[in-house]
RNA sequence: GCGCCCAUAGCUCAAUUGGAUAGAGCAUCUGACUACGGAUCAGAAGGUUGUAGGUUCAAAUCCUGCUGGGCGCACCA
């Protein structure tokens, strides 16, 4: 027994995944007595009220159901054949039939250990990675990105960011908006307005432009557009100076995207343009129709749903006009094939505003038919959707003017809000310092007031919310984590390894919290919703603040002390693990 | 007209997907050792989860009706 015990604090133990390891228990107790209902899912959640335990499961309650037994009587059969001593020291029945688990205090120091020593800070890997694919982003050529492009773009980074983390093969893709009818006008406005001084000095800014001059004088001058009209059929029919120009267009474009990009700390693995399909729509149409899932109707070739209830009543998906032009259905299937045979896609993730909830459906349903036609696996396609950003007056947010924030201006004023901030909380910071803190603060607060919203609802933007320093915000916790760092910078603060000693309930709240950064991690899998990992980093903080207030560390008498330094140090490394993958940066000052 | 979505404290949002007494922050009120950073912490108050039924041992969550709001519906993306 003493020779044992001595071996499992000795021997380095691996990653649990205590939710799960306590569902296969559960599991394997149930099948000893009965052969269990495969509909009814047995699952372990942590307790929302940790005065019943730490982990519960309803599983009696629901197997009672399904085969008329007293749920509370089945509990105590579960439990009798349950081996959960390992980690468990109490296992007990409450209420109608649930049962709590309480875990042994030396199994979660042990753990904390464990993740400790972690170089990923307890973040699993999955057991069978997959590729996927996440389209996001997306802006418009000779457009200035906006509002309207952060939630996909802030969403879509964390997605990426965390399905890494556990193991997947991730490739990010950024599908531009390149193509299309405004390059007649475009091409026309370069060829008789450029300025070349503006060009130079911000090329969209100066696209825009063109765009707008160009627009309003075909309006009222016939002749003008006719030569927009004529620029638009040389550069579809391949005329060498219109694609000269718009090639031109796309990559002073794509150059100005990248200082976004590069602000954000954002980074795709490709970045290909609807016009990169082009080559290929012709034998998407056609091949579609020689297997009989697209056909002619009112002169454009359509795909109908006759079989998919869903979808029987809704407008067909048009693949190709009567005019002879495709479409965003076209690059959508092509892209799609793309996807699935040169980077062999397991799921592909379109992170796309939920008005586009219709599209998406017809592809996934056009795409499934026809891979299946060619006999071969479809990825699975996921839209992951989200809500608009509203404004105080409960619509989207625009200017007074009317038009789409810019995404530069809504990131400058970010920063120069969060700078004032620092001034008037920290001003004996330096300079640098300073304007670290505000660049740091103002982005993160930025990107944490999107992630941290169920993404499926609109929600609306206010400065103060978000710049609020307290509640559920950015600057919150990367305050508990300067504070944490602060610690660290006295002299005689060194981490000294040793146990985790849980002794008050602060600590024991603390460290059952820490365990779990793995299993939220592989819980935001199931839905793509980033906010789990939010909520969890803010109740993180909350725990720890707590801990802070309550127990002192540096006072605190050895063996003590080195638990709680590195309680400390474990919890700064999950917050900025946490904020990492979420595309948020932590500060050692502020 | 057809279809999809939403409604939770005065405000902004949660609720581990059907679980136990629905939780946070803001705003309001009260308190905290000249503080390991007070950008913090403790407490009070605030709810018939839009409404009326139904299913269930258990409903904010599932089903039906109603009210109020958003969005999408053949050659835009």
């Amino acid at each position: 027994m003493l020779i044992f015990s001595a071996f499992m604090i000795d021997s380095p133990r691996a990653l649990i995944d205590v939710r799960e390891r306590l569902a296969v228990a559960l599991r394997q107790a149930v099948q000893q007595f009965q052969s269990s209902d495969p509909n009814v899912a047995l699952s372990v959640t942590p307790c929302q009220d940790l005065r019943f335990g730490d982990y519960q499961s309803s599983a009696a309650m629901l197997i009672a159901k399904s085969t008329q037994q007293n749920p509370r009587e089945l509990a105590r059969l579960i439990i009798n054949k349950l081996e959960v001593s390992d980690s468990c020291d109490k296992v007990e029945i409450a209420g109608p039939g649930f049962i709590n688990f309480h875990l042994r205090s030396d199994f979660v120091s042990e753990q904390l250990s464990v993740i400790s020593a972690d170089p990923n800070t307890g973040a699993r890997k999955v057991g069978t990675p997959t590729t996927i694919v996440i389209d996001f982003s997306s802006p418009n050529i000779a457009k200035s990105m906006h509002v309207g492009h952060i939630r996909s773009t802030f969403l879509g980074n964390a997605l990426a960011r965390i399905t890494r983390a556990v193991g997947h093969h991730v490739i990010t893709v950024n599908h531009l908006g390149d193509w299309g009818t405004q390059f007649g006008k475009l091409i026309y406005g370069y060829q008789h307005f450029l300025d070349k001084k503006m060009l130079a000095a911000s090329p969209i800014a100066e696209f825009e432009r063109l765009y707008k001059e160009t627009n309003t004088l075909s309006e009222k001058d016939p002749n003008i557009l006719q030569g927009v009209r004529q620029e638009l059929v040389k550069l579809q029919s391949g005329d060498p100076e219109n694609l000269r120009i718009w090639k031109e267009i796309s990559i002073q474009s794509l150059q100005e995207f990248q200082q976004t990009y590069q602000r954000l700390d954002i980074r795709f693995d490709h970045e290909l343009g609807e016009s990169f399909y082009n080559p290929q729509l012709p034998h998407v149409v056609e091949e579609l129709k020689k297997l009989g899932i697209a056909r002619e109707s009112e002169g454009a070739i359509c795909i109908f749903f006759e079989n998919d209830p869903a979808l029987a009543k809704t407008a067909p998906m048009i693949i190709q006009k009567a005019d002879g032009g495709f479409l965003y259905a076209t690059t959508d299937l092509a892209a799609f094939r793309y996807r699935a045979d040169q980077w062999k896609a397991n799921q592909i993730l379109y992170v796309t505003d939920a008005r586009q909830q219709l599209h998406f459906k017809q592809l996934r349903t056009a795409a499934t038919q026809w891979f299946c036609a060619l006999n071969k696996p479809a990825p699975e396609l996921q839209h992951i959707i989200f809500g608009s950003i509203l404004g105080p007056d409960k619509k989207p947010i625009k200017t007074r003017s009317g038009e789409p924030i810019k995404l530069k201006d809504l990131l400058d004023e970010a920063e120069s809000r969060a700078m004032k901030l620092v001034e008037t909380k920290n001003p004996e910071l330096t300079e640098a310092e300073k304007k670290q803190a505000a660049r740091v603060i103002g982005l993160g607060a930025l990107k944490y007031a999107d992630l941290c919203q169920n993404r499926d609802l609109d929600y609306t933007f206010d400065w103060d919310k978000l710049l609020a320093l307290q509640g559920n915000t950015a600057p919150y916790l990367i305050y508990a984590y300067v504070r944490i760092q602060s610690i660290f910078r006295k002299e005689d603060a060194k981490i000294l390894g040793g146990k985790f000693q849980l002794g008050t309930p602060e600590e024991t709240a603390l460290g059952k919290h820490l365990i779990q950064f793995g299993d939220t991690l592989h819980a935001i899998l199931k839905e793509y919703r980033p906010h789990l990992l939010t909520n969890y980093l803010y109740d993180l903080a909350v725990k720890f603040s707590k801990f802070y207030e309550n127990c002192p560390v540096l006072k605190a008498e050895e063996p003590v002390r080195s638990s709680r330094l590195a309680l400390c140090h474990l919890t700064a490394r999950t917050l900025k693990k946490g904020l990492d993958l979420l595309g948020i940066e932590t500060l050692e000052k502020m």
